[in-house]
DNA sequence: TTTACTGTTGCAGT
DNA sequence: AACTGCAACAGTAA
């Protein structure tokens, strides 16, 4: 599922059923994904009050007072919520037993999720040492910093922006999106963007992420039934996956690349390395 | 039947 | 330190 407003809204989806809630039992399928002590969270889990529903950038957070969990959905986690009877299907992959019957799910295809069971005190030390950026918020994203760290570096800036340091919650699509909002191509090296052009990136980051979250989020390859997968920002990109058809600003015709690893959707017209 | 691609991140190799 | 490519995994489309 996930760039930050479609975390944010499945965030926002658990804190309206499941807050209060307390985990009676918890079932893993796939122990790998995770990341901290096994034993532990089979053993500490279970008696837990969700006490708020919280999120930093791309990043789910159970939130039980001295314990948190922190829940990555990487590419296609959802979290789904049954009473009675929980379906048999082979993409679920953990169980957590609430005290209102409900069982809420975690379904992810590929596996690539991750669960870290910490206590709130390391916290702060976990997204630290993954140096996660500031929330894409006027209050936290500060354009000054934002300008000598692009000035700093030769990257292409669509890869910077998406390695999560400068800025927590772009991804594939998001990036594409504020690119060109920006007029800026996702090839230019960071430095060599102009003031005007690096402004215009810090403000349609901030602008656009929450678009999304107001959109709901957007739903590209659908499923139905899980928390968070009823957003209509998919109404609303001008280029991601519009490959072959008329730019919205210019009508020349949108083209995909292949930069760093991701197809990447550009204007060749509006975005001029 | 292969191969490439997919809303992410972290690691191993330079 | 900083960069690149790839692996983790499963499904779909060409």
């Amino acid at each position: 599922m996930p760039e930050l407003p479609e975390v944010e809204t499945v965030r926002r989806g658990l804190e309206r059923l499941v807050l209060g809630r307390t985990i009676l039992s918890v079932e893993v399928k796939v122990p790998k994904m995770v990341k901290t002590s096994y034993q532990s969270f089979l053993n500490e889990l279970p008696s837990q009050r969700i006490q708020a529903m919280r999120r930093r950038g791309k990043y789910l957070i159970f939130d039980f007072g001295q314990l948190i969990m922190i829940s990555h959905l990487r590419m296609e986690g959802k979290y789904l919520l049954f009473t009675d009877q929980v379906p048999t299907n082979k993409h679920f992959h953990l169980f957590f037993k609430l005290d209102d019957g409900f069982t809420l799910v975690y379904q992810d295809v590929r596996k690539f999720g991750t669960f870290d069971l910490l206590s709130k005190n390391q916290e702060e030390a976990y997204f630290t040492k993954k140096k996660l950026g500031p929330e894409p918020t006027k209050k936290a994203f500060k354009y000054a910093s934002f300008e000598r760290a692009l000035m700093r570096s030769d990257k292409p800036i669509k890869p910077l922006l998406l390695d999560q340091k400068l800025v927590a919650g772009l991804g594939n699509i998001y990036v594409d999106e504020v690119l060109w909002a920006a007029k800026v191509h996702p090839e230019t090296p960071a430095r060599e963007l102009s003031k005007a052009a690096m402004k215009r990136v810090h403000d349609q980051t901030i602008t656009i992420l929450q678009l999304g979250i107001e959109k709901g989020g957007s739903t590209i390859r659908t499923y139905r039934n899980a928390l968070g997968e009823d957003g209509t920002m998919q109404d609303y990109l001008r280029v991601y996956g519009k490959t072959g058809q008329p730019c919205p600003r210019c009508a020349s015709t949108i083209e995909k690349i292949k930069l760093g690893g991701r197809g990447t959707h550009l204007c060749p017209h509006c975005q001029k390395r």
